[in-house]
DNA sequence: TCAAGTACATTGTCTAGACGATCTGAAGGA
DNA sequence: TCCTTCAGATCGTCTAGACAATGTACTTGA
């Protein structure tokens, strides 16, 4: 027979799934579900719990539980490699985000650090040499809702406006153009993952919501990696969106 | 003063995350870490399985709880779209993995389902049309890495051989092609969540595993999708990898 | 020697109950 | 009327202890 906690969460997860209880709809207490399947407090935590780490629920102390709502954003990689319109006032984000009648906001703040391995490699540089780094957390409606920390090589971009810790409307890619190291190809990957608990602090992030990490490694015609962005892309706001044409005439690598 | 189970999930966190503590390394038994900390053993256990959500150990009963590993396959979407190699007896996937000297296999099975909501509008059929379902799971090993479910309006391939529970080497797209389908564009989509229970049996993930939900459409020429696949890519086992260029000419759109 | 059985360590499930933290809404007072 | 106070509901944390389930490793018997 199975445990009566994952009997409840069972229960529960038909009851959201089929649409019984619909998003913002509140479940009964802890002490309620307890009598019916004639258990505990604590079995009912346990069950309510896997729900919870499902990011199918969540907790409002004391409230009781509510089923969980998604709405996403959409998010293309594939944008970044177009020009900016020459006249931008903003981003392309804040951009998107202002004609769909929301309001745009965005943290900074930049620093000099040592780099990680991971970052080491997609730059190129000895694991521990110093980087550059531009920290930006976008808001919408004052909603935290992703992290883009880019970060660039110490020397290349020490005595540009990179590092200063305003707003450069034109674009980092374009500083870095017009300091002689302008990006031809760039390398995406996504890693999936649970957030770290800095993450969860800084993006606001409820539990059993997963992550996408997006590196985006940007390289100069002659093949040197000038900028990797690390963006975090809470899995509840965003929708990851590309388009591919078929390449006949491409040679199989 | 924080709560006890999360100081005991903060300060493995911090022996996994500085090294202190390897992959595949053991930690202490629930009663050791109880009397470290002077908790009783409910406490720590609510302490790891914080961790275990976070996916960074797992526990094995008789044996303790260890520090996670996570090994991660690439996965390209965009050579979706690259021509197969004209005599190839396996398709790209299972190509890859044996020339890495592993033994990759797959199950397959057919059916006819009414398309769900997210399915009928990517295929643009009516929700509850009848769609063909050719699921399959790869393994690596016998390990499951993912599952690839390609959907396909009824009436567009009822008499191929998609609908034969076969394995077909030229690749689905072909036979689309062959029936005059030929796909020239799609579109990719990515979402983050955790997995459902039926994704958790079909791929055996541990807890804290999040899923990559990548939906793949591919269209004709004249614009019409003819075939919608929905890869799960369980999040430690996968890393999602694609390539820009830089676009000077194109019109924003 | 080899197989079957058994003791043991460890995590998994559950009970019963206590007190704390937080927000709502009602009661009471200015 | 409006603000303050406070009781109550609900989830959050923790204790103490019981028994189950599951591999491992040792013991026992053929």
């Amino acid at each position: 027979m199975e445990p009566a906690y994952r009997r409840i969460a069972a229960a529960y997860r038909d009851k959201i799934s089929s649409g019984e209880l619909a998003p913002g709809e509140r479940l009964p207490t802890e002490h309620e579900i307890g009598e019916q399947f004639g258990v505990v407090r604590q079995t009912v935590r346990t069950g309510l719990g896997v729900l919870v780490t499902e990011g199918l629920i969540v907790a409002r102390r004391p409230h009781g539980y509510f089923v969980r709502e998604w709405e996403r954003l959409i998010y293309r990689p594939q944008e970044k490699s177009r020009p900016m319109p020459a006249r931008a006032t903003m981003d392309r984000f804040s951009q998107q985000i202002s004609d769909e009648g929301r309001v745009p906001s965005m943290s900074i703040d930049i620093a000099l650090v040592q780099a990680t391995p991971d970052l080491a490699e997609r730059l190129r540089v000895e694991p521990g040499a110093t980087v550059v780094i531009r920290r930006r957390v976008r808001f919408i409606n004052g909603e935290p809702v992703n992290i883009n920390d880019s970060h660039f090589p110490l020397d290349l971009v020490k005595d540009s406006e990179i590092v200063s810790p305003s707003y450069i409307p034109r674009g980092t890619d374009q500083v870095l153009a017009d300091l002689g190291h302008k990006q031809e190809r760039a390398v995406d990957e996504i890693f999936v993952r649970m957030p770290t608990p800095d993450e969860i602090r800084r993006l606001g992030l409820g539990p059993g919501t997963p992550v996408a990490v997006h590196y985006d490694t940007g390289y100069t015609a002659d093949d040197r990696p000038v900028a990797c962005t690390v963006n975090v892309l809470p899995g509840d706001r965003h929708r990851i969106v590309f388009e591919r044409r078929w390449r006949e005439n491409e040679p199989l690598s």
